[in-house]
DNA sequence: ATCCAGGAACTGT
DNA sequence: ACAGTTCATGGA
């Protein structure tokens, strides 16, 4: 990670395929997501970093990220902790010169690749939020998904307002073991889901399960295999925290509906390709998998619109 | 109404 | 190992 300190803000230098306007259309994709707020050209989020809200600005010039301080400038400690949080978010470590350069020669990617040149993978840092949200989106629409996030969000998170604006955290698991089930279950999660988000919380709040603690294992297929163990998490589940937390970029969540939406669409066919179809599509993609799997969503939004 | 949604566990073979 | 069934709820 590149990134200056100048206190009362910090810089983290883009890598070249970077564009911010893209990112920042992905993450606009609903009008219902409330763990950060579009302003023009500005995006800014609520963190919580060492035990203190920091709000942040984020901006963006050709050549790095600034971001600032609203709240009044926090200790060097944090500020190096947000570099590091947003590095992660955008994925700024990955280079994705190859990834454009096989995609050049790939007729369902090629268009997409030009389309949203500078897209990166958008992640979610912190396991505990990329495990629910996952679980909470198992098997319900999009639109849905991000309702159940919101009342999630809002019954168990902290938040902060700020210029007439309130800016939400992501609930910790050390709120939501003590979480009543009737009480999630009221926010109209299922009974199942109830169960496997309290449990996950659990297991993370007595140390059985962190981030840390899988970044130390020997390879990636180890991690998909522990977070398959988890009650609540499949394959695709596993996929979706691999692509997402791990920054894994072979992760593809072969089942998940979307992604055949997009390639259906992206194909012209007038039905869903099978999983055969799709496993023969992914050896072209060897090694970005989990990008194009990215692509491919971000081209479902554009049919939306 | 009816189908389906960025699935997973459970059950029976 | 593999296929069928059940869970559950809202969007379109």
């Amino acid at each position: 990670m590149n990134w200056f300190d100048y206190e009362s803000y910090i810089e983290i230098c883009t890598p070249l395929e970077f564009n911010f306007r893209e990112c920042l259309k992905f993450l606009g994709r609903s009008d219902q997501e409330v763990l950060h707020q579009i302003k023009g050209d500005n995006l800014n989020k609520l963190l919580k970093v060492a035990g203190e809200l920091i709000l942040c600005k984020i901006g963006c010039d050709q050549t790095s990220i600034q971001v600032d301080f609203p709240l009044g400038t926090p200790t060097k400690s944090i500020r190096e902790k947000i570099a590091a949080y947003i590095c992660e978010w955008f994925d700024l470590e990955r280079d994705l010169s190859r990834f454009y350069e096989m995609a050049s020669n790939d007729k369902i990617l090629q268009p997409l690749t030009h389309k949203y040149y500078g897209l990166r993978m958008i992640c979610m840092p912190d396991l505990f939020e990329a495990l629910v949200w996952a679980i909470m989106g198992q098997q319900i629409n999009l639109t849905f998904a991000y309702t159940l996030k919101k009342r999630f969000v809002e019954h168990y998170g902290e938040c902060l307002t700020f210029g007439g604006e309130t800016y939400w955290l992501f609930p910790s698991f050390e709120r939501i073991v003590s979480v009543n089930e009737d009480d999630l279950r009221g926010l109209q999660f299922t009974g199942r889901k109830t169960e496997y988000i309290i449990d996950i919380a659990k297991s993370m709040a007595s140390g059985e399960l962190t981030k840390d603690m899988l970044l130390q294992k020997e390879d990636t297929q180890q991690v998909k295999k522990f977070l398959m163990g988890i009650r609540g998490v499949g394959a695709w589940t596993a996929d979706y925290v691999m692509m997402k937390c791990f920054h894994d970029p072979n992760a593809f969540p072969v089942a998940d509906v979307g992604l055949h939406n997009a390639l259906k669409s992206q194909l012209g066919l007038n039905r869903k390709p099978t999983i055969e179809e799709l496993k023969e599509i992914e050896t072209h993609w060897e090694g970005w998998q989990a990008y194009a799997t990215f692509y491919l969503w971000r081209s479902l939004y554009d049919e939306t619109v």
